[in-house]
DNA sequence: ATCTTGACCTAAT
DNA sequence: CATTAGGCCAAGA
């Protein structure tokens, strides 16, 4: 058995993988997902810590309200927003239009 | 060990 | 309807 503290980033690299092609999720939805519903917060530090992963498609992971909160954190400043809309998303001003029809909860 | 910060969420004013 | 405040957990200095 080894420790849990470890294992919340790794959790949550976990999920955001998981997500398919022209899909995304919330923070709180990943947080929720791996047990811990109030560490939304967490998973967005998580994602910080992605950045040097490929595996985990930080872009496609947003905000409860479909917003880019994280656009900023990305290499551009509107990279995260043309990734998604190569992926078929619609995003304008830096939110996704019908979010809940994108949205996927693991 | 304490304090600050952070890609959030919910509720109250 | 918009803005503010608090709570939450974890990592860095």
């Amino acid at each position: 058995m080894k420790k849990d503290t470890h294992n919340f980033f790794n959790r949550v690299y976990e999920v955001v993988r998981k997500i398919p092609y022209g899909k995304v999720t919330s923070y709180g939805a990943i947080a929720k997902a791996i047990g811990s519903p109030q560490s939304a917060r967490m998973v967005g530090y998580a994602m910080n810590a992605s950045h040097n992963l490929d595996d985990v498609p930080a872009h496609r992971v947003v905000n409860r309200n479909g917003m880019l909160t994280g656009k900023h954190h990305f290499d551009g400043t509107n990279l995260m927003q043309q990734l998604l809309e190569a992926e078929g998303i619609q995003v304008v001003d830096a939110k996704i239009v019908n979010f809940k029809d994108f949205f996927w909860e693991p």
